[in-house]
DNA sequence: GAAAACATGTAAACCGTTACATGATTCC
DNA sequence: GGAATCATGTAACGGTTTACATGTTTTC
């Protein structure tokens, strides 16, 4: 059997699949519901982008797949995570050093030329983001509430997503007041 | 004259190009060193992404293109904005809503997937990016120290640079700390 | 009886990155 | 003589978005 073991390593959407996969078997399509319901706060691929990349896994015998035939619905493609599969996937996450942030900011553009738009149109959009910022911080408090306290990892990504939508909070309050200023 | 005005609107490359020649005529070269110098802490397109996306602005009539001979140097294309590249630019800051965070973050990825390795390892790429983290906060000191504070638009910028920055390494510190008392 | 949600995939167009390619000039 | 700067582009790849395709079950 000659599985190409190509040892490349693995892309970010390569790794987050990986890494559901490594909760159990599971066709493309729960793949996807199951990165929406977690991962996908810090990385969530498209729909195709998965379909496209399990055939691969499976080539390069990280996964295996098992056709299943069901009556109810339309068959289906199980897979399931190899060793070699989880072997990689700890690679990856040894791997250092992480890719650096990726600081694509869209707003942020937008303020650097605010000199072309008016202070208050400026102002609603920094407002806009900051009260999805403050949605984002209460569900983070109600998962917070549910989660089991232990769960080490997943209280890390909390704890970062918590983070983030208070500097995101303190940074469009103080720029409002400012722009509203003028 | 049928110049395309074909009124798609613009992604964040085209908006950072033009944002860029709304400061003056130049050529793709310059456009990135620009762009690397300034907003490129937000929005860093790639030199080839430049060189692709100016032909097809002018191609828009959002910027116009001449030719300049050098004897010294290689010949360059000068690119100037025009008057509808100035509206679509303005259209696009306008545009609401800004189109929400990005959010892909690697290092979350591992961090959510952490039990696979040691908490040694995390914690070591997580200190990792403290340390960038406080580099580029004193970077951004030095901006502040140098800066004409009048100017509100690069000084908001500059402002959400040193919230998140703080962020990071507020989150960091905790990180590190929680995985090595493990 | 209709609409929405479940369930599974494929295909094409678009945006962007990294690496490849070329060649002159200036600075050390 | 070698590195850095100036100057412009192409090719291959990764990934997203949107649309196409098909059929079932649940909810109103």
């Amino acid at each position: 059997m000659t599985a190409r073991t190509s040892k490349r390593t693995l892309t970010t959407t390569d790794a987050a699949i990986l890494g559901v996969l490594s909760w159990g078997p599971m066709s493309g399509y729960d793949v996807k519901k199951t990165v929406d319901s977690t991962v996908g706060y810090v990385w969530g691929p498209a729909r195709s982008a998965i379909y496209a990349v399990l055939p691969r896994l499976v080539d390069e015998g990280l996964a295996t797949a098992r056709e299943v035939a069901q009556s109810q619905r339309p068959d289906k493609i199980v897979y399931r995570i190899t060793t070699a599969g989880r072997a990689a996937l700890k690679a990856w996450i040894e791997e250092t050093p992480a890719p650096p942030d990726p600081n694509r900011n869209p707003l942020l553009l937008k303020v650097f030329f605010g000199d072309l738009t008016s202070p208050e149109v400026l102002a609603d959009q920094i407002q806009a983001r900051r009260l999805e910022a403050e949605r984002m911080s209460e569900e983070m408090d109600r998962f917070e509430a549910e989660a089991d306290p232990d769960d080490v990892y997943t209280a890390l990504t909390r704890a970062w997503g918590r983070e983030y939508a208070r500097a995101v909070i303190r940074w469009a309050r103080a720029a409002e007041a400012r722009l509203r200023a003028s």
